[in-house]
DNA sequence: GCAAAAGTGTTCCAATTACACCCATGC
DNA sequence: GCATGGGTGTAATTGGAACACTTTTGC
């Protein structure tokens, strides 16, 4: 499961299936994994037929093991979900065995106009709620941007993973005090309109604490629909 | 991988290997999954194999799935462990695969006077690292406590879990002050020395919120020897 | 009375929140 | 000048940490 911000929008990267079952359906990319190879090594493998990134520009982790008898209508197959997560990227070339894939903003897919192959649709909602929580706890969402980045730039990461607007000022003072998060560049950029803002790259500390919790007070943005539910 | 809180220790229950490989070795539980069966049916049935307990008492959560070729010199197995916290229980009889079954404190196993089969020191670590976690956010502690139970023994399961003391009045108010962690019976319980303490059975709530989060100054106990590391 | 554990009250401090306000740039 | 986003200052509030203190029991 390959979640990017693109246009401040979570999306993740969904291949229309070119095989039965599910011809034709939108489905997460996945494939088998080989002798010799640890299951790290087969997502890692994965995603680099998937994306042309390489594993260290990006996170992944494990999520899940997904194993009801009756997921797979061709039998007994038993997956362990991944979560990656990375910069914005080009429209991706098609994989091994898929027609195509794409970009589909995580809402839209959620909402269920397309529904998903096999029991994908809650791997999705898992992975989400992974990517929502780790952004509390770690510094993860620095792995959405590409580098150098500003302060603005990541607090739109957190908007568009948790679905609601932050308070600038109050963001800024948490992650520039958060010792090892951001390293800064001495560098600024120019945007098309308003102040320089100040590059940043990644820092080494990957957790956060006291962690950036999200509010129980929520600013839903326009194009988001679904709940924060489980 | 079961835990219990036994004399104030978190303590695992642990096989004596009665077949190559790691004959004689200490090892986690296990069993392989059968064909209709999901990953969770097989954890509770291997764990009804080993204890008395039926799955509703207590607490089960899928782990994390380990995967490298080389951990079984048998051949090729994949392993999703299971973490399991449940009350203190009698001595457990034989599994039906293992010669003898034993509590074991996890400080000892892990120490590694006495190494574990496989790569189960690398599950057991991760499975405590879980457990301490989860005490910080859901209401999970509740499940090592036999019902009905005061707040001290709760108390004494974070304490046995964290490997360090908790201020008895702060710890108090905020699990009384959580709405749906304890319900109160009413009834009080009389202990050997001291004023009675009022007794209390699990609420409904599951989430800690906010969280009850481990300082950052520990007070080690006696018998604690490892750290707090990842 | 004394020891021990339960339970209450209070003070101090760290961190978040909400919001006012200033800054630097392109047009 | 003015709109826009970057960045700083500050008061109010929340919640945890520390610890003094009271209560209720068995001996």
């Amino acid at each position: 499961m390959i979640f990017t911000v693109r246009q401040d929008q979570l999306q993740v990267l969904l291949i229309d299936r070119g095989n039965e079952p599910y011809l034709g359906c939108a489905a997460l990319p996945g494939g088998f994994v080989r002798d010799g190879e640890t299951l790290d090594e087969a997502a890692l493998r994965e995603l680099r037929e998937e994306t042309a990134l390489d594993g260290r520009t990006l996170h992944l982790e494990q999520l899940h093991a997904y194993s009801d008898p009756e997921r797979d209508p061709r039998g007994r197959i038993i997956t362990v979900a991944y979560l990656a997560l990375g910069p914005n990227l080009p429209p991706p070339v098609a994989g091994t065995d898929a027609a195509a894939a794409h970009w589909t903003p995580v809402s839209s897919a959620i909402d269920g106009d397309m529904p998903l192959a096999f029991d994908h649709a809650t791997i999705l909602k898992d992975g989400l709620e992974r990517a929502r929580s780790q952004l509390e706890h770690t510094t993860v969402a620095a792995a959405f941007c590409p580098e150098p980045f500003t302060v603005g730039e990541l607090r739109r990461i957190y908007e568009a993973v948790w679905g609601f607007k932050l308070d600038a000022s109050n963001f800024r003072r948490k992650v520039t005090g958060t010792e090892g998060f951001l390293i800064p560049t001495g560098e600024r950029r120019f945007p098309e309109v308003g102040r320089p803002a100040a590059l940043y790259c990644r820092g080494p500390a990957s957790l956060l604490v006291p962690p950036l919790l999200r509010s129980s007070e929520v600013f839903p943005l326009s194009h988001e629909r679904f709940s924060i539910g489980t």
